[in-house]
DNA sequence: AATGAATGAGTATTCATTCAT
DNA sequence: TATGAATGAATACTCATTCAT
């Protein structure tokens, strides 16, 4: 039993957020209710269909959000850095790593509840996901273009570096031994090697 | 509307299995219900409870026996192995690609499905889960104890293999371009530099 | 999407009840939601609260109006006309089917919501209905004692001139090829073979 | 209270139809919950939702079974009777009563309900509704063609007759004074005064 | 070895209404 | 004279499961 807190009058929208994000997180879509998230947010269920239309929505707004956010983290993150790949590479990898821990819950949601999206709700987003896929798959290219990534299979060497940066947000435990700049450069220094690069 | 099929007398229970298998995979446990399996499978909901005594029963099973073959597999593989680090590394690579590209349904439901076992179910397999998961660390503690991985964090680099293998399920399409013995090959080139190996 | 109409601050009351009017007719009683009252218009809920006290409140006061008015109705024809009972019931099949005509939403809801009346509204109003009521089963007693009238059961009689004319309002369209003096008239006529009127 | 009779097991669609047809004509269909209708069959709701699809298909069963009776006892009256246009009438006056008390309930249903039915169940059972009233319109047009019925407009009167049919099962008290009988000669004669019949 | 009939607890969502401002 | 935010009870419907046969 967690304590509900009492929710400030006009602050319901963002409670229902919250507690949304961290129940779907932990149960998944079908396995959490609707009135699981309206206690959790220490409000009455009529408070969150004040807010969000339906159970839908409510999830299509979390994915969206960090769909959205780690696009613009990998797209910030490109255009700070300057036009070595390698460097790039690194970037990129920054970024995602980043984003997985400080954001572990919503790209939990976004990376498994994808599939619950309605058909309507997953072909609008789509096209953000796969923009963001292509940041990697173009970068990639780019090295392998200059001869300073030796990868027969790029694609391959594309899916390998998200899986092995993703995979982080299940087992990474902030606050323990390991700092955020450790992963940055363990997996930096992973993904040059699957991408076979030659300083 | 898939045509049901007629179940002949006393296949109803491997009937139930396949059609839990199929939808759990298609849809998530929370997202299918057992008058989905039982219509799937062409028989009476009553018939599904007469050969399994519960929802979560029919989980287990299905992730149990998974996690067995996969277990089984990779030793197996092992087994029939030298013991050059390098071999042996393929070959649980190679273990593991078949088991995602064979067992995609199951393997996706091992995979997604563990939150949703009970309590009990997930003590009961999680020994099991480890035992293939020590496969992996023995083999890459060996490999560098002799000098010819040099990863510098070997947890890591098992993690990033294992999710760079698993990764294939999601995309892979049977069928298509590529053979399995492509990925093996291409899949055991990026484990073996995702550990830095050194001929 | 019908286009909300701003309502001119004061004009609140009526707007809602105009909105409750048509909804109420075209969805019924326990059909129409406050909100849609509210929403059509053109208020917020708690407008419509400010105004009127309940729903139930809102369809009283619709069907005492329009009770009362085709009392009224009723009434100044018969007083404007002299005392012969054929002229008599024609005044009274006129002001009847001028006001299913005229008014034909709310006298629609005046006749299928009055079950949804709370108890204590149908008490209150039922005195006004029973008083129109009479009005027929006295000119048409009137007209049996005369003589001119010479149908056997003129309750029956009553009734049936009644339902007649009520139900113009279910297929009538103003503004077609049928005047509203030919509907009079027609029915004026119907409404004399069924006393069995004799000149 | 009435007392919950207890349903012998396998009898549970004719008590939910049952329940479902008393409740609906009593307090309407959006006035009638399906709870209400599962607790006044003396069952549970899923017993409810075994038997029937949903709230809509209920209402609609009764509307189609009702108004198809109807179509057929007024068939099957103007088949039996001969070509005489007033016996004619007076027969189809005659299925038109003894339905409307002997299938009181239903009928009511089926007249009030009908704006209730879905797009879909409406449009399916139009054609029914229509064969009824044309069997009444062709039956005057042919009294009018031989010069027994004088009515000058046959629609108003064939709508006449039928309204005043109708009104009788909304004060009609079987059990009371006036006799079945004593029903279908009275309204049989309001008919044949109604569009004008001379011997 | 299997079924048809039934259940109680739960689902997402909407209801009429009220509160604080 | 209004409103935005909130509520508790109800809505139609589905769930996993069990019972009697």
């Amino acid at each position: 039993m967690t304590s509900l807190p009492t929710v400030p009058r006009g602050a319901g929208r963002d409670a229902i957020t919250d507690a949304a994000r961290e129940i779907f997180a932990e149960r998944g879509y079908h396995g959490t209710s609707v009135r699981d998230i309206a206690r959790h947010a220490g409000l009455s269920l009529s408070a969150l269909y004040y807010w969000h239309p339906s159970k839908q929505h409510l999830l299509a707004a979390l994915v969206e959000e960090s769909t959205q956010e780690y696009f613009e983290r990998c797209d910030a993150a490109l255009r700070e850095e300057g036009d070595e790949p390698a460097d790039r590479l690194r970037a990129l990898v920054r970024a995602t790593v980043e984003y997985r821990v400080s954001r572990r819950v919503e790209s939990a949601i976004a990376a498994s509840e994808w599939r619950n999206l309605s058909l309507e709700n997953r072909e609008r987003l789509d096209g953000l996901r796969q923009a963001a896929t292509r940041l990697w798959s173009d970068l990639i290219a780019e090295g392998v273009a200059r001869g300073v990534f030796r990868c027969a299979h790029p694609e391959d060497a594309r899916r390998s570096v998200i899986a092995a940066c993703n995979a982080i947000a299940q087992w990474y435990e902030p606050g323990g031994d390991i700092t955020l700049a450790d992963l940055v450069e363990r997996y930096g220094d992973i993904a040059l090697r699957i991408v076979d690069h030659r300083g």
